[in-house]
Formats: structure tokens, sequence, C-alpha cells
DNA sequence: GGAGATTGACTACATTTGTAGTCTCCGGTA
DNA sequence: TACCGGAGACTACAAATGTAGTCAATCTCC
């Protein structure tokens, strides 16, 4: 069931769902350039993260390489449906609204909505 | 600005965006049900909130009445974008995806955002 | 006009989160 | 073989969050 993941957990977990297993150093390394934490701070969200049951460790030799438990496509399922349920009573279309509005979706994401939405209709059936 | 509303205080927004203004027992009554909370508890959400820069209060008599200076719709725009900038590098179609996967978009919910994208790409001519 | 109910202001305190630091062991190198 | 540097375990500590409690000034009702 995995608790809550926090914003710089998250951040771990997107290292890992780039590529997996990697070992504490290879991560700390891969998120220095963006958030410039230390080994010790990695290592730390690592451990909390492993805590949740978001992430596993197994040995390799004398140290840890970890992956991820959860996957970035369920996450995400999981968050949208949150955000969703919060702000739109569960439904799509005000969020997708809110979406065009704020971004501006190009020609080309509402073409590609368009091609979404009808094979979602077909599969409904 | 307005710095980030936790869980907590959106709840408090939330009372505050079905009606407003309100006075804290007000909002506190209203919110009881769902949550449990005390009055104390449902003060000290909102004295954040005004903090943050969330609500506005005026002195009504010997007692403040609380209004959003967020509106739900705005609020609602920046959490989706987050979202979507976060999990979908800012994409909505597979954020609707997602959403469709994990809640089953019935025909209306389709129908209606087909109707919503056609409108969209016109508008965007 | 005195006593209790209310109100906002301020304070409290445990938990979670962000960001490290220390300690201890172990394996490699000089 | 004596030491150093890296690994995990454990500890630290401030800020944010959840959830109240206390206090002093009012109102309000008898």
């Amino acid at each position: 069931m995995s608790k809550q993941i926090t914003k710089a957990e998250f951040q771990v977990m997107d290292a890992l769902w780039a590529q997996s297993p990697l070992a504490a150093t290879e991560i700390a390394d891969r998120l220095a350039d963006d958030t410039g934490w230390s080994l010790k701070t990695v290592k730390t969200l690592l451990s909390r993260l492993v805590e949740k049951g978001a992430v596993s460790h197994t040995p390799e030799g004398r140290r840890f390489l970890y992956s991820p438990k959860v996957s970035r496509d369920s996450y995400a399922r999981r968050a949208t449906q949150r955000l969703a349920d919060q702000l739109f009573d569960g439904r799509a279309a005000p969020l997708v609204a809110h979406l065009a509005e704020s971004k501006g979706l190009s020609k080309d994401d509402l073409q590609e909505l368009a091609v979404l939405i009808e094979e979602l209709k077909r599969d409904s059936n």
C-alpha cells in the first residue's frame, strides 16, 4: 500500500524509474546536478522509501542495489486519481479543461487526445 | 503567490469555496462531520492560511469573517499543472489516459471530453 | 453586575519532511 | 599490516504539519 511519497522522495523514485537497479552512490550522482543533495541525504531518502515499501533493496557485494517496487505508471495513476477526486469530483473533463487553459494544449496534443477518446469510446463497448 | 496549501488546509479552503465569507465557528461546524476537528484546530488552520495569503479575514463585530483569496479554479489549475508537469512532462494525453484506466471514464464522460476537445480545437484557430 | 460562553492571540507538542552528521565495519592499497 | 575511504546503520536537528491547549478580553444572560 506504500504510504505517501514526498516531493524529495519522488525525485529519488524518478531516478530509479529512469534506470534500476542502482546503488545509492549512483543515484546520488544522477541527482546531484538537479538537487545538490549530498550522498547522505539520498541515502536517508532511500531508507525512507524502503520503509514505506516503495523501493526494494538487495545486497550486492557489500552494498545495496535499489529498485522501485511501485511502477511510475501506477504511481501516476494513483496521483492523477487523487487529484481528480479531490478537485473535480473524479471527473476528467474539467481536469482537461484546466490543463487546456493553463498550458494551452497544442494542436497536436488535442489531436492526440481526440484519438485517445475515440479509442476509449470504442473500448467501452 | 500563496505558499503550499496542505491537505488539512485544503479542506478548510474547500469549505470556504463552498460558501464565504464565514466565521471560524461556522467553518468548524461544516468540517466537523468530515474531519472531527475541534474549533481550535480549524482556527489554527485558518491563521496559517491567512499567513500564507490564501485567505483574507475582515473583522465583523468581535470576530473575523474569512474569505478565500485564491479561487478554487485557479488553485485547481495550478495543481493540475503541477501534476502534469511532474508526471507527464506537461502533456495532457497521458494524464487522461491514466484517468481513463484508473477510473473507467463513463460514456458520458467521454462524450463530454470529445465535445470539449472539439471546442478547444476550434478555439485554437 | 457577576459568571459563564466566545473570540482571537499565542503557545504546545508529536510527527513528518528536508537535509545532514557520526559511528562502525570492511576491503583494498602502500 | 596499518591506514584510508566507502558502505550501511543510526542519530541529529530545524521547519512544516496536524491537532490542540491556555489566556485575556469581551459579550450575554440572569
